[in-house]
DNA sequence: ATGGCTGCTTTGAGCAGA
């Protein structure tokens, strides 16, 4: 099973790179963030053409997050539960991931959610083929603030919504111990993630702050993915559209995977797909994914 | 070198991103 995200900086303008990632990745789950589009201008029917099923929690112009899945998403939450918000940075689902299940539901595949009403008898049918509530995977996909600088308010809201996300996520692995956090969390854990450490020394996104707030989701007993494995070194999963700074690598890894220690156990590979980033008009954010 | 790109917007110059 792959799942992956991706910050694709506008859905509008990078649906064509995304239908043609999706086709040359068909990941079972892909989560994105910065759609920056209304709920009612979300691309469903296209992605449903392309076999893919979307939850979506969108705005105008700014954040919005959407979770696209071969499999319809079940159990579809909204933001962080008690934490009110207007910016729309949050959505999460639940997916299986026993083959057997997905073997005996392949032909809904395309079927679009709407369409699964609840009906007599429709429960039992689940479970008989429903994998152990153990196999479930909990999806949340991420779109943590900015930031903009060091101090600013919004380095405050940064921060303060980081903690609402770790007692929500404190919770959600209670009840999934299979879970995965995917997403843009603007924050490079380590100098290593940091093309120029000492250029970027107390900026936003390397902050000490930021970084005791990402270590302080590590200590729910998460992992982060990328790490689980040898890596070259200077892997990085965003660069600045000036300064030529992709084809100098000058970038910062900011995108994140991180998984419960029961998927841990079970992950076979971390890649960030730097292939998108190569395109004209690009996303500035390249995808990263997870084989588990 | 505090700009430099890009996408968005009550379509314009200004905000936001990272």
């Amino acid at each position: 099973m792959k799942l992956a995200t991706w910050n694709v900086n506008s859905l509008k303008v990078r649906l064509p790179h995304l239908l043609d990632w999706l086709a040359e990745n068909p990941v079972d789950v892909l989560c994105l963030q910065e759609t920056k589009q209304q709920d009612e201008d979300f691309p469903q029917a296209a992605l449903q053409a392309a076999g893919y099923n979307s939850v979506f929690s969108g705005q105008k112009t700014y954040n919005g997050v959407a979770i696209l899945s071969r499999e319809p998403a079940s159990d579809v939450q909204y933001g962080i539960p008690g934490y009110a918000d207007d910016q729309k940075r949050v959505i999460a689902a639940t997916f299986t991931s026993d083959p057997i299940a997905k073997v005996k539901q392949g032909g809904n595949e395309r079927t679009t959610q709407t369409v699964h009403e609840a009906r007599p008898g429709a429960n039992e049918e689940a479970n008989a083929v429903s994998p152990m509530q153990s196999d479930r995977i909990r999806v949340v996909c991420v779109y943590v603030p900015n930031g903009q600088s060091v101090d600013s308010d919004k380095y405050y809201y940064k921060l303060g919504w980081l903690s609402a996300l770790r007692e929500w996520l404190r919770d959600e692995l209670t009840r999934y111990p299979k879970l995965a956090a995917l997403g843009d969390y603007n924050i490079a854990p380590e100098d290593r993630d940091v093309h120029d450490p000492v250029a970027w020394q107390g900026n936003v996104l390397v902050s000490e702050a930021e970084r005791i707030q990402f270590q302080n989701l590590i200590k729910l007993g998460l992992r982060d993915s990328f790490r689980l494995f040898g890596q070259a070194e200077k892997s990085y999963t965003w660069w600045d559209y000036r300064m030529m700074a992709f084809r100098r690598n000058h970038g910062v890894r900011i995108d994140h995977v991180l998984v419960s220690e029961p998927l841990a156990a079970q992950c076979k590979s971390c890649v960030i797909d730097k292939a998108p980033r190569k395109l004209e008009r690009p996303s500035d954010h390249a995808p990263v994914v997870v084989e588990l």
